[in-house]
This record gives C-alpha cells, sequence and structure tokens, in this order.
RNA sequence: GGCGCGUUGACGGAACGGUUACGUGGAGCUCUGCAAAAGCUUAUAAAUGGGUUCGACUCCCAUACGUGCCUCCA
C-alpha cells in the first residue's frame, strides 16, 4: 500500500515520502474572505481534506495550515486595481476588519457544513505581519528587491529558476497584450512585496513602512531597525504600506512550518503566478526548496462555463440549500468525480449524487437492524460471503491512496454495498459493517454513521404491531401502521423473510 | 499571439491496449397480500478521419467542436 500523488513539480504521479518519518506539514491557500465561496471554490477544499484523510488513514501525523487571506489581494494578480478586502468595505459600509471577519467566519461554517477536519492552523495574513516584512528585509539584503513609487518588488529575473515551475515562456507570454504594463517594473513578471499607501489615502488596513526597506541599498545589518513607527528616522515622513499578495503565504509557512514542507496545495490556477511568486520568494531567501509535492486541483465549471467571481454566476452552498442539497450531498457529488479533471457542476449530476447518498444511508441504517451477539457474529464469519469489511476496507484506501482515487473509492463501495443489500439481514455481521462505514466515513467524510440515527422505540412498536397484523393477515391494519410510519419519514419493505425499514429522505 | 486541456451511453463519471465500470434516471420482467425494495433484462457508448497493432475507448497524427491559463478566480 503506497501513498502517490500526482506532483506539478515533476508533472508525474510520485510515491510520497514525508521528510520526517509519519509526519506531514502540508499548507493550502486559503480564502480571500472578501466575498462568499461559491461551489468551486469548496470543491477543492473537499478533495484537500480528503488528501487529510488519507494521509491519517495511513498513520501520518498531520500539521496542516490553511491560510486566510485577510489583507493585500489586489483585484488583479499584476498588482494593479483595488484591494479586495478595502474594495468590499467601500461596497457594503464597513470596516477591511469587519469584512475580514464576517468573511473569515463564513468559510469556517462552511467547512464544518461540508464535514472537513479543522488544519491545525488557521492562519490570517494580518497576524503575520513582522514576518512578512522579515522575509522582504532578508530579499532586500540578497538583493532580489528594487522600490518604485508604489511599492518594493521582486525581480524575478534574478531568480533563475522564475519560470521553470509553471513552464512559462516569460517573453512571448504577454503578446497577448491584455496585461497592464507598470512602466517601472524590471520585467513585466516582477511582482509587490508590499505596497505602499498612496499619498493622501487612508486605508483600513496599513502598517508602517520599516525604515530600513525604504532606502535602495541593501543593508547587512538587520538588527538595524525594528517594524515600529520609532525606527523611521525623526522628521523623516512615515511610508505607510500593506503586504502584497504572495508574501503571506510564504512567510506562514516559514513561521509555522518550516524552511521545507511535504505537501503545498491549491487550484491549478495558482501554478503560474502564486505559487510561482511564492517559491521565487522563499527559495530566494533560504535556498532549499519550499515544498517536495504540489498538488493542484482542476477546476469545476457550471453548465459548461466557468466560474468566475468576476462574472457573477458561482452558486454558493446556500444557493443549493435553497434548491434542498445539503453540503453532504454537494460533497457526494464533487467526490465523484477526479479532483485533477475539469468537473462539470449542473443540478442533475447534483441530484444524482444526493441519490446516492441516499442510498448509501439507507445501508447503513442497516445496523440498526441487526442484533448480533457475539458468538452469532463469530460463527457467521466463517461462512459469510456477504461483506469482506476489511477487503472492501482495504480496496477504499488504496484506490485513494493512488492519487485520491476517489471515483474508485466510490465504485468499490456500491459494489459492497449492493452485495450488503442483496443479502439477507441475519447474514450481516453488524460489526463489520459499522467498521466499513467506518472506514468510508474516515477517508470520505460522508458522515454515515452521523447522519443515519436509530429510529425511536414508538416507531420499532409499530413496525412489531404491524407484523402481527400481517402474520394474522391483516392488511388493512397492516396498511394503515404502514402510513403511519411513513408519515414519521420511514419507509417500510417486506422481504421475503424480514421487515426492513428505511429513510424516506 | 503563447501555453495547455477536454470530447465515453438519457445524465454524472471511471478504469484499462484484448473482460459488464459504477452511480442516477427510463422501459420491461420476476418476486410480492398490496406497495416498496431487490434481482434480471434492455436502450446503435466511446466527436470525426487516418495510422501503429494479431487486437484501440485506451497509443500516435490530423480535423471539428468545446474550454482553460497567460487580469481577477479553487
Amino acid at each position: 500500500m503506497t501513498l502517490k500523488f500526482h506532483n506539478t513539480l515533476t508533472n508525474q504521479v510520485d510515491e510520497f515520502a514525508s521528510q520526517n518519518n509519519g509526519k506531514v506539514t502540508i499548507y493550502t491557500c486559503g480564502p480571500t474572505v472578501y466575498d462568499y465561496p461559491h461551489i468551486g471554490n469548496w470543491a477543492s477544499y473537499i478533495y484537500w481534506d480528503v488528501l487529510i484523510r488519507i494521509l491519517m488513514a495511513n498513520d501520518y501525523e498531520v500539521n496542516r495550515v490553511i491560510n486566510i487571506t485577510d489583507v493585500g489581494h489586489l483585484t488583479s494578480d499584476a498588482d494593479e486595481g483595488e484591494d479586495k478586502l478595502e474594495k468590499g468595505a467601500k461596497r457594503e459600509g464597513k470596516t477591511a476588519w469587519e469584512i475580514a471577519a464576517f468573511y473569515t467566519e463564513d468559510f469556517m461554517n462552511g467547512m464544518r457544513s461540508l464535514g472537513m477536519i479543522m488544519p491545525q492552523h488557521i492562519a490570517k495574513a494580518t497576524d503575520y505581519i513582522p514576518q512578512q516584512l522579515d522575509m522582504i528585509r532578508k530579499l532586500k539584503n540578497k538583493g532580489f528587491t528594487y522600490r518604485i513609487s508604489d511599492g518594493i518588488y521582486f525581480e524575478t529575473s534574478k531568480f533563475t529558476r522564475y519560470a521553470d515551475f509553471a513552464h512559462l515562456k516569460l517573453g512571448s507570454q504577454m503578446a497577448g497584450a491584455r496585461v497592464e504594463f507598470n512602466p517601472e517594473k524590471h520585467n513585466n513578471s516582477d511582482f509587490a512585496l508590499w505596497k505602499f499607501t498612496p499619498t493622501g489615502e487612508k486605508r483600513d488596513m496599513e502598517w508602517a513602512t520599516p525604515a530600513d526597506l525604504l532606502d535602495n541599498n541593501s543593508r547587512s545589518d538587520l538588527e538595524r531597525s525594528k517594524i515600529t513607527e520609532e525606527s523611521v528616522p525623526k522628521g523623516e515622513q512615515i511610508v505607510m504600506g500593506f503586504p502584497g499578495w504572495h508574501i503571506e503565504c510564504s512567510a506562514i509557512i516559514m513561521a509555522l512550518l518550516g524552511e521545507t514542507i511535504d505537501i503545498h496545495t491549491g487550484g491549478i490556477d495558482h501554478i503560474p503566478v502564486h505559487h510561482t511568486n511564492e517559491i521565487a520568494q522563499s527559495e530566494a531567501i533560504n535556498n532549499v526548496r519550499l515544498s517536495n509535492y504540489w498538488l493542484h486541483s482542476n477546476h469545476l465549471k457550471i453548465n459548461g462555463s466557468k466560474i468566475s467571481k468576476s462574472l457573477g454566476n458561482g452558486y454558493r452552498l446556500d444557493d443549493l440549500a435553497k434548491k434542498g442539497f445539503s453540503p453532504l450531498d454537494y460533497r457526494m457529488f464533487i467526490l465523484q468525480g477526479h479532483y485533477r479533471n475539469e468537473g462539470n457542476f449542473t443540478f442533475e449530476g447534483l441530484q444524482s449524487a444526493k441519490n446516492r447518498l441516499h442510498n448509501w444511508r439507507n445501508i447503513a441504517a442497516l445496523r440498526h437492524q441487526i442484533h448480533d451477539t457475539i458468538q452469532s457474529d463469530n460463527a457467521r464469519n466463517t461462512n459469510n460471503k456477504t461483506i469482506s469489511p476489511y477487503a472492501t476496507s482495504r480496496a477504499i484506501i488504496e484506490a485513494i491512496d493512488d492519487d485520491l482515487g476517489t471515483p474508485e473509492a466510490l465504485r468499490i463501495i456500491d459494489e459492497a454495498f449492493s452485495s450488503i443489500s442483496n443479502a439477507r439481514i441475519t447474514n450481516i455481521n453488524q460489526q463489520a459493517l459499522i467498521n466499513l462505514l467506518d472506514t468510508i466515513d474516515s477517508t470520505l467524510g460522508l458522515q454515515l454513521i452521523g447522519s443515519t440515527p436509530d429510529i425511536s422505540d414508538d416507531l420499532k412498536r409499530i413496525i412489531i404491531e404491524r407484523n402481527h397484523a400481517r402474520a394474522q393477515k391483516d392488511w388493512s391494519k397492516s396498511d394503515k401502521l404502514r402510513d403511519q410510519l411513513l408519515s414519521a419519514g420511514i419507509i417500510i419493505r417486506d422481504t421475503n423473510s424480514e421487515v426492513i425499514w428505511e429513510y424516506k429522505d
């Protein structure tokens, strides 16, 4: 059983090996908290949640960071335009801090509703301003930065591997002329590490720029300045500013996980700009690889066209809820596809996933209807051909081990469930079923056990009464009791030998 | 202009050079007190045209259509 992931670094499926035996450090680029996430955003977090779960299933101790971008993400990655947070604040008549707090909370609620495992660290960019400034200082001292009128920039031409990660062709790339050219930048691919607040403006989020970062000469004396306003020499104007988008990830990784991490995840759109820049910043300073494995999820389309916040066509979890679909229905929908394939969202597809999940829940509910004793379980184990829980659990984990093969895992589960549902209930080993459900829940996070409570004693009594009525061929009483159960949300199936209840919804 | 991806049955969606994916939905049959469920059966599946091969949905080339990145966006 080996874990394998497609690694953007090598462009192939690599066997996974962590730096420290049994431990994994992992960083996921998190949301920019200026608006509600759409379902495409959630798709990738669902896949990364499965990644965490399969690492845990392989007995790794996971140390994971998700960052919250609450400052500095401009409306354009080319370092033009407005800060998204400040823009959101204007839109809603709040401060940028209020906007960040509100949407951060919303994000966390979404994580919970989708059944995600919470990361060990949720790191807000604004909590790591000193660390970001410190990185900029290090870059400056190594000669990777320059200052122009609106900020401090990273000089990409000095990082010779810059184009390698994304296989960029920097020369021909800009031929489309869609990009605004900042004439002060040395290279088009150069990006802002620190932006200055424009003169006369007051931002909700801004910090004093340390004086030593402002001069154009590199200083080797790191101790010379502290990140306080006092560091600005008397008589000089304090220049306020804020971090560029990319530096936060490098700084947070360094602060919480170290110079080299095991796995870095994000969407494919991050490859050419954000992750390329992260690598440049971090590796320019540390001279070691930033991450050994880079996993990127493909995008989800909606009805065949791309989702874009700027186009405003993205459904949110709320929109699905209004049409009667739960977050876990959506989770099932996403797990049906592979994270590296482009998905296409339709409500038909979501309905199909919802039905599948519902059927799975009714299999899970069978565990309440089996009354095994330990002895009888042991007796059954010897000739129980209906379910081999150990083999099935193993097969599920192996499927996911292989580059997060969730569609294959679902197929295996369907096979196992279909043999369970074909079996007579007395032939199902209760503990085996529970173990299997547990494997499914722990690897796929579908909460089969949590979402399938036993029915009440009252309902059980009605079922028994109905069984008596049927035995006496009192069909009218039997049917009446069946209707009663139905109105309580319970469907009754009479098989040849037994009576099984299922959830209606 | 540069770089890339996709095209599988009603819908979603996998694997694999030679075997029924699987799920959801439709139709028919069996079973059944009725129903439900289940089982079985079923619908011209691989965009098109070439090539490689004993054999291709699976590899190669071309064409068509769609789509992504090179602004924002997972």
